[in-house]
DNA sequence: GAAATTACGTGCGGAGCGCACTTAATGTCA
DNA sequence: TGACATTAAGTGCGCTCCGCACGTAATTTC
């Protein structure tokens, strides 16, 4: 394997990191999780602080502190859930509006970067990276981790299918 | 544009940081810029705190607690600089030896997922993301922030010239 | 019906970072 | 030459995000 091509693809991913990062912070003023707690959530199923933590990867106290400042900033309630134990994790209005805007602001944030592209790169590059995705992760959670800040509205084809975003059709 | 491949970026943007960050954790045990700061300070050109914290784009108290952090650790000293009001950044022995580990651990890292590529297309791949950095930065301090966690051994014909690392050949 | 499990929440502390400020050295200019 | 601005490092303080240890309530298991 070429270390040259490894070196340029881990350039290429702290620049769309990087910018990624930034377009949360100018539209929600949090960072970490936080942006793609919004994402999640907002897929509507409703999960429960649990599920969420596993998709996001944190520890189940970090996850009830960011629902915290979700709730205390009027973007998150907290509702009944399955069981008496069991809550389940819905946008505020307000929530969905900056949801919206977060999915836009990430895509707008990253599209530059393909700008000196031709059309036909930018093709082969997206083929590129479909293959390079459907082979990666394991679990549906894995899958959630992966994809839990994508706008899978623009994702047509996904190639990384995940159950519990599937269940939101 | 194809928004689906701008998504298709961003995803691998997430997974590609996301492994990076790990190795680092596993390696350092310090988060954050941290590992950046042992890599730029690892070219041996004696970086003053401020020219270090342009690089890593951090404020100058968040640069000298970062450099008080490794100084602690014995990865790094000070030493005098170019005038009595400026200090230059040195790695000690452990920390060059740390730094290979963290370079060659960002690469492990990263490889895996190139793996379901085949070698023509891992060349394809290479080509579209050498075209789209070569676009990319505009200054030296900018170039220099996007390469910060780069191994310079492994990229030959570098997209992203930087002065300033240059300047260790 | 007692014990294990599941799920949410809290107390506490640490890592990493920024703002406002201080101190020391150097440059600038009347 | 001397006053003033500029450059550079460091400190006090507080913030955000997060994890560990723990407590509590509901549910399942046996």
């Amino acid at each position: 394997m070429n270390n040259r091509t490894v070196n340029l693809l881990g350039t290429v991913g702290l620049a769309v990191a990087g910018r990624i990062e930034a377009a949360a912070r100018d539209i929600l003023s949090h960072v970490g999780e936080t942006p793609a707690a919004v994402v999640v959530i907002g897929y509507g199923l409703g999960p429960s602080n649990d599920e969420l933590r596993r998709i996001l990867s944190l520890s189940h106290p970090g996850c009830v502190r960011l629902v915290d400042r979700l709730v205390a900033d009027g973007l998150v309630e907290r509702r009944p859930g399955r069981d008496r134990r069991a809550i389940a994790l819905h946008l505020t209005a307000a929530g969905q509006q900056l949801r919206e805007r977060l999915l836009t602001g990430r895509l707008a944030a990253i599209r530059p970067l393909l700008q000196p592209l031709t059309a036909a790169e930018q093709d082969q590059l997206g083929g590129l990276l479909h293959k390079l995705l459907a082979a990666l992760p394991t679990s549906d959670t894995d899958r959630c981790h992966l994809c839990r800040l994508c706008d899978d509205r623009v994702c047509s084809n996904c190639p990384i299918p995940a159950e519990f975003r599937n269940r939101a059709a």
